[in-house]
DNA sequence: GCATCTTTATATTGATTCTAAATTTAGTGC
DNA sequence: GCACTAAATTTAGAATCAATATAAAGATGC
């Protein structure tokens, strides 16, 4: 299927060193004696290998650190370890109103960030482009690294995006801008973008460095204002035909409403509902500005019966999705992350205590520890895993 | 992650038979001509590969036939074929009251099939098994295939089997049989037993030979008695944490009914209802024996309104499911299978029509022609791919 | 200070497997 | 029989890795 290169023998050596680089890359700084262990070569082979990857810029060796192992005898060993400043990727998320990008190093540690709003929610697709591209040389800009030295973009946006990356299910409102992202950081820049649905997004943030770390059959939604899941079956995301798994939309076309709303979005609009009526809340004090969904879980938390009541409501819902996802896709956990991750906490015990009623096989439910940058980390997952894939294909330029 | 062998020399040519085989097995007879241009790999190469696949058992040369390809000049090409009586494989349908066993060449040519039914529902887990080996055994001589040559087996059973083959999720039914099943045939035969969930086969066995053929994305629903689906995504099967993917209980569980019932149960039971009352209906001569789903088909297909209206309803209930699943999952195509596919087909045009009330993004919906032998294709494809996947690790028998 | 010990580094040799190019072989057509 | 053609075989050369032997670098003990 794949049309791989015929075995020559050069492919030996990029299996070594690609075994290598792995190995790198989970690892601090290492003896070629380690090495051996990890990948099975010799040490001249090891040897060799490691000073290609120097030679190539994708690991360095570091002074003799003899104190590293603790252990004492012998001739010193050299050590090696990943070069995390040989390239850099950032991780885009890019929404109606505002978008955020991240810098990160090889080893995905944050080294910049910066947000931008867009001047109108309306604005073209190419000056929406404009506005991300000057979001990203700030974020640059701020951790000391070269445009030049970018290995790899991801951006998430709110709109089915198949496996190619493509915006397939036409979206009025970003039909023009994925191709013009691509494109433009491309020719401007000589960037790689990868883009990729949100919630998908947010599972491989979450899965990375959140509630689902190491799970591989999980899945997170991303439950603001509207519902959106990311879904990994065997640690691999699922996409289907056009980028659309993980709508969540069916409860409510089996109810007949025809939308997804999210926590945020439910909390605001029964809490408005509720004060409508004459039920005595400490709500009615944010009346005059709209009741916030943070206000409805403050009050829930300080015993306001009308609040915890709408919670109540909100965490059945929740259990429905719950269970419903549950049943089809039996994964072993599913998070909720997103910005109102952090209140999301409170609903916890009511949407697992409800599960029951709604699955047969209940699964743990988490919240994500990563609040709103749940969707940038994810994008920093993808890009990373792009640059990890490719890394022996990958020119590294001389700059830092 | 897979702890692959170190890179030694001798892994180049594990990836050059690798694909050598696999062109051999896509193909009829091929020239040498032929494998190096598939592979890449020089004339040279190319026969000492073929050489080392014919020395250990996998593929034959045919005696000159220069006719082959019309073409007259030169040196008369040497012609491989892949020997699909190097092995054989078994794919079993193991339900509550019979089993069945097909055999299968290794180009999945069905050479032979045998069903026994089990005396009694509740027999012990080992007479279970012996009486699946019984069927094993009958379906090999059928078929001159000794039982020496058997490469790999796949049994589907009614239940969830983990993406390791293994039944977690304890049900009492299958408890002991699954083990047992295992280790018998592993003793008493030498076979390697690939156990796996019915629907999921049913899954692969219609994309590989039935209305899913080359689809990527798809969901398959056994749909019998009780539904069951086998979810596809990216041509991966879906399993979750402990198999149960593919449950579709969740309708029911949310409209408060708690079991998944099939088209042919529902049909059935919908139909003794009406004739519970008054309504005048051709099926009342069915009354007095118990009225099946196929009469309930034939008389709507005679335009009996009673058997129309049962069979709307359920049309509506298949939408739903379909609707649901689209919505999560997004498959390209959703496939109705099992034993009632052949009267399915009257039901697809209601069910496509309905989908759009229940889906924003609607798959196209067909019926698996291959009827109540989807399972067993299934195993017999599931089998093909742990043989293909292994071939330079198995060692052949003599034995053709 | 010097021999000894431990661990790592380097060099040599040999095996496997591939490519590339030259040569041989087995047919066809005149 | 002779030229032509395509395939097969042979030969030479390069890349890669394993295995072994040898050298180096430092610690330890007397």
């Amino acid at each position: 299927m794949t049309e791989s290169p015929p075995a020559t023998p050069q492919l030996l050596r990029r299996v070594s060193a690609g075994a290598v680089l792995e190995f790198l890359r989970a690892s601090q700084a290492v003896t070629v004696t380690e090495v051996m262990e990890a990948t099975g070569l010799t040490r001249a082979t090891a040897i060799s290998v490691c000073e290609d990857l120097m030679a190539r810029g994708w690991i360095r060796e570091l002074e003799n650190q003899r104190a590293f192992g603790g252990y004492q005898k012998g001739r010193p060993a050299r050590r090696f370890e990943l070069n995390e400043r040989a390239g850099y990727v950032l991780g885009m998320d890019v929404g109606v109103s505002k978008a955020t990008v991240v810098v990160a190093d090889l080893r995905g540690r944050t080294l910049g960030r910066s947000t931008q709003a867009f001047a109108r929610a309306d604005i073209p697709a190419e000056e929406r482009v404009a506005v991300v591209d000057r979001t990203a040389l700030l974020a640059l800009a701020g951790s000391g690294a070269s445009p030049d030295a970018v290995l790899a973009v991801c951006a998430g946006i709110a709109a089915p995006v198949d496996r190619h990356g493509d915006v397939l299910v036409r979206q009025h409102f970003w039909e023009l801008f994925d191709v013009g992202l691509k494109t433009a950081l491309l020719e401007m820049r000589g960037w790689t973008v990868l883009l990729e649905n949100d919630a998908n997004l947010a599972a491989l943030g979450d899965r990375w460095q959140g509630a689902a770390a190491g799970v591989d059959d999980v899945v997170v939604i991303l439950a603001s204002e509207r519902l959106g899941a990311g879904l990994i079956d065997n640690g691999r995301l699922l996409h289907g035909r056009d980028g659309g798994a993980g709508e969540l939309a069916f409860l409510e076309w089996v109810e007949g409403v025809g939308d997804t709303y999210g926590i945020a979005f439910l909390a605001r609009n029964w809490a408005a509902e509720a004060l409508a009526g004459t039920a005595g809340t400490t709500l009615r004090k944010y009346a005059a500005d709209g009741v916030e969904a943070e206000h409805v879980f403050a009050a829930a938390a300080a015993g306001d019966a009308v609040a915890r009541q709408i919670l109540d409501r909100v965490a059945v819902r929740m259990a429905r999705v719950v269970g419903a996802v549950a049943t089809l896709l039996n994964p072993e956990l599913v998070v909720i992350g997103g910005a109102v991750a952090n209140s999301a906490d409170m609903l916890l015990g009511a949407i697992t205590e409800r599960l029951a009623q709604f699955t047969a096989t209940p699964p743990r439910v988490a919240v994500s520890p990563l609040g709103d940058s749940i969707v940038t980390a994810g994008a920093v997952r993808r890009a990373l895993d792009y640059v990890e894939q490719n890394s022996l294909d990958l020119e590294l330029t001389a700059a830092g």
